[in-house]
DNA sequence: CGGTTACCCTGGATGC
DNA sequence: TGCATCCAGGGTAACC
C-alpha cells in the first residue's frame, strides 16, 4: 500500500527506534518473505549487529547494519508496515527486531505477503539494486530530469509516473492527487506534455508527497497505519482519491472513477472539466 | 526494446 | 447466515 509519503512516515517512525542501536535478535516468523540469504543467517547477521543507518530510498526501508553485517531491505509494498506498539493481527507478524533501548521491539507486519524483505551483502550491492530499478527520488527530482525521462515514452501520463524506474515513489493514489493538482488527464502521452503543465507536475509533486508527509501519510479501511498504529491524515484532505461522484474542490463537477490504459485493476479518479483530454 | 498482462497473496466489503 | 465475487495504495516475470 504505502507510497513515498507512507514509507518516509514509517522511516522516521521506527528511526528512533533502531538507529545507532544494537540489534540483539532479529526473529523471523515468515521465512517465505526473505531474500539473499536463509532465514537462519538473516537471524545470525542481526545478533548484536548495530544499525548505523535507517534510510529511505523511493519506496524501499533501509536498514544499515554497522561493520561486515550488510544491508536489510524492506519493501512494504501493498500491506506492510512495522508497528512500535504490539500489532492489531499479530498473526500477520513476518519479521520482529529486537533491540538495546526503550523501545525494545519493532514488530515487521505485511497481511497479504507480497512485500519483501531482501538481504544484500554490502551498502554497493544495494545501491546496484536499486539503480537497476529505479530513477531519482520524487520529491527531488529537478525539472529537466522529469522532463527529459517523460520525453522518452509514449505512454499514457499516470502509469508513467507511477514507473519506479521514471521517478521513484509515487503510486496509485499521489499519481491522481499531482495529476489533478498540475490539470492534466491521467491518459495524455507523457512525451507530448506542453513546457506549461511540465512546470505545474514538477512543482505539484513534491508539494503533494511533502503535504502528505506532514500529515502522516494516508490511511483507508484496515489498510496502512503509522508505527503507533493511528491513522494518516491526508485522505482528510486529499482531493480526487476515494472520492468518485463528489464535487471537484476546483470547480464542483462529480469527480469520475474509471480505469485508464496501461494500469491493469486499479482505479483512477479525475476531473473531466479541470483535466481535459484535449 | 517499449509496452501490456498475469500473477503473486489475503481479507474486507458487497451481492445473491 | 453462507457462499461467491470483487476489490485493494505494488512490483515484476513473461509475453507480444
Amino acid at each position: 500500500m504505502p507510497e513515498l509519503p507512507e514509507v518516509e512516515t514509517m522511516v522516521r517512525g521506527i528511526r528512533p527506534a533502531l538507529e545507532d542501536r544494537v540489534l540483539r535478535r532479529i526473529e523471523v516468523l515468515d521465512a517465505r518473505m526473505i531474500q539473499g540469504c536463509e532465514a537462519e543467517e538473516l537471524e545470525r547477521r542481526g545478533r548484536d549487529a548495530t544499525v548505523a543507518g535507517v534510510d529511505r530510498r523511493g519506496k524501499w526501508v533501509v536498514l544499515t547494519l554497522a561493520g561486515t553485517a550488510g544491508i536489510i531491505v524492506i519493501q512494504p509494498r501493498m500491506t506492510g508496515g512495522f508497528w512500535l506498539v504490539p500489532p492489531d493481527r499479530p498473526q500477520h507478524i513476518r519479521l520482529t527486531f529486537h533491540v538495546d533501548g526503550p523501545l525494545p521491539t519493532i514488530w515487521f507486519c505485511d497481511t497479504r505477503r507480497l512485500g519483501k524483505i531482501i538481504w544484500f551483502p554490502n551498502a554497493e550491492a544495494a545501491a546496484q539494486a536499486f539503480a537497476a530499478s529505479h530513477g531519482p527520488d520524487a520529491l527531488t527530482i529537478s525539472r529537466s530530469e522529469l522532463a527529459d525521462r517523460l520525453s522518452r515514452t509514449g505512454r499514457g501520463i499516470k502509469p508513467t509516473l507511477m514507473d519506479q524506474k521514471i521517478v521513484a515513489g509515487i503510486g496509485n493514489i499521489y499519481a491522481d492527487e499531482v495529476l489533478f493538482q498540475a490539470r492534466i488527464h491521467p491518459e495524455r502521452i507523457a512525451s507530448g506534455l506542453k513546457k506549461a503543465e511540465l512546470d505545474r507536475l514538477h512543482r505539484a509533486i513534491p508539494r503533494i508527497l511533502q503535504a502528505a508527509i506532514d500529515a502522516e501519510g494516508s490511511s483507508f479501511d484496515a489498510g496502512y497505519r503509522t508505527v503507533l498504529g493511528l491513522e494518516g491524515g491526508f485522505l482528510d484532505q486529499n482531493s480526487m482519491y476515494g472520492r468518485a461522484g463528489k464535487p471537484c474542490p476546483g470547480c464542483s463537477t462529480p469527480i469520475q472513477k474509471t480505469k485508464i490504459a496501461g494500469l491493469i485493476g486499479r482505479p483512477t479518479y479525475y476531473c473531466v472539466k479541470c483535466q481535459p483530454k484535449g
